[in-house]
DNA sequence: CTAGGGTTAG
């Protein structure tokens, strides 16, 4: 161009980071600089996602200088993209100040940002809290659908029925018995985990909008109380329905299987899905078979399974799911087979040596516990006159 | 040209 403004480089700059090629828009916005200009409000919201794309949040922290000595922290977007990339970080203090800034504005992104924050680290009852402050400041904007699924996560993380009941009579109070595909499947999913899967049930009949998520969600819900038959039945149902199962489908339903002890079906499962649908097996899907096998006793199949395997490609969860298959029929030899392949991926997981100890000791081998334990332990060593 | 929600894995 023989002339560019600051619209063609928001423009680069965006386009590029929207794509995921974030060393492309940290090139772009290296050489708008070159030019002496500074950024302005739409520049500097990606640039947050730059930063944590390749995970140099130093750059992040920079661009935080920026927003502060140019004066955008009155701009809410700016702010609210500030305070996703602290909450991306884990640094929840941080989002807070953010959050509290005397200068900055607040809207429902801003609300919905603290609430699905709190819930990722772990932090459900300043969830809640934040959802009902939020409750209480919403004047000047109506209340956001988009925060119902956060709320609805952090209470059944927390394990709270009655929140739980609580947030989904609020929803069909305001807005009736049309939520969206993902306040359903945040309703299912959380009753399942608070305890009461007939409640998911009903909302699976009952709910307008279903996708592909909602079947997922409750062929996972089915295996979590054990109930692997019934997710069997409901993903053939759900193929029959016209829906083409992904990566997430086919391990909840390998999960489901391996937790009822249902083999057959599950390597059936296994090997139709990916030659039907034609994607390649992750490593996620290899853990979910070892671990079916090796519920099942099958170890040997499972150590197989991982030796067909490229070496590098074999990970600490498959290597986990066989040992914790070997402890459960006390099976020495694969044991430590698996065993030693964790101690060389993880060597400061402890609970792979507690793990070990715990075979030879249900096989009364007290001089493996003492051997194993003198050499490899390092946090947890006074638990071998225990084991012992 | 700028910001936010749902499912998985020892």
């Amino acid at each position: 161009m023989p002339q560019r403004n600051m619209h063609s480089w928001n423009i680069m700059i965006a386009s590029y980071t929207h794509s995921s090629m974030y060393s492309d828009a940290l090139t772009v916005f290296q050489a708008f600089k070159q030019c002496g200009s500074l950024p302005d409000h739409y520049t500097l919201p990606p640039l947050f996602k730059i930063s944590m794309g390749l995970g140099e949040p130093c750059f992040g922290w920079m661009c935080h200088g920026l927003v502060v000595k140019l004066g955008y922290e009155e701009i809410v977007v700016v702010n609210n993209s500030l305070l996703e990339f602290y909450i991306k970080c884990g640094t929840m203090s941080q989002a807070l100040s953010v959050f509290f800034n005397q200068n900055a504005h607040r809207d429902s992104v801003t609300w919905n940002l603290m609430i699905s924050g709190f819930g990722k680290a772990g932090l459900y009852s300043d969830a809640v809290h934040c959802f009902r402050e939020m409750l209480k400041h919403q004047n000047g904007f109506e209340l956001d659908y988009m925060t119902l699924p956060s709320i609805l996560s952090a209470c059944g993380k927390e394990g709270d029925l009655l929140k739980v009941k609580e947030v989904h009579g609020f929803i069909v109070r305001n807005f009736g018995f049309h939520a969206d595909a993902p306040i359903g499947n945040a309703l299912i999913d959380n009753y399942a985990k608070c305890g009461s899967l007939k409640d998911s049930e009903n909302v699976f009949k009952t709910v307008c909008c279903v996708n592909l998520v909602t079947w997922t969600t409750m062929i996972y819900c089915y295996g979590m109380h054990g109930k692997g038959e019934e997710s069997v039945f409901l993903f053939e149902k759900m193929i029959n329905k016209g829906f083409r199962p992904n990566a997430v489908t086919l391990t909840a339903i390998l999960a489901s299987c391996s937790h009822s002890g249902l083999l057959d079906q599950g390597k059936k499962i296994f090997s139709s899905t990916i030659s039907d649908y034609g994607f390649e097996p992750t490593a996620e899907h290899y853990a979910c078979m070892v671990d079916l096998l090796g519920r099942c006793g099958c170890l040997q199949e499972a150590l197989q399974l991982l030796k067909r395997m490229k070496p590098s490609s074999v990970t600490g969860s498959m290597w986990g799911a066989l040992l914790a298959g070997c402890v459960m029929h006390k099976n020495v030899e694969i044991g430590e087979v698996a065993a030693h392949h964790l101690f060389q991926l993880e060597p400061n997981n402890t609970s792979n040596y507690i793990a070990l100890c715990g075979i030879y000791q249900s096989r009364g081998m007290a001089h493996g516990v003492a051997t194993e334990g003198l050499i490899n332990f390092t946090k947890g060593s006074f638990l071998i006159p225990f084991l012992i």
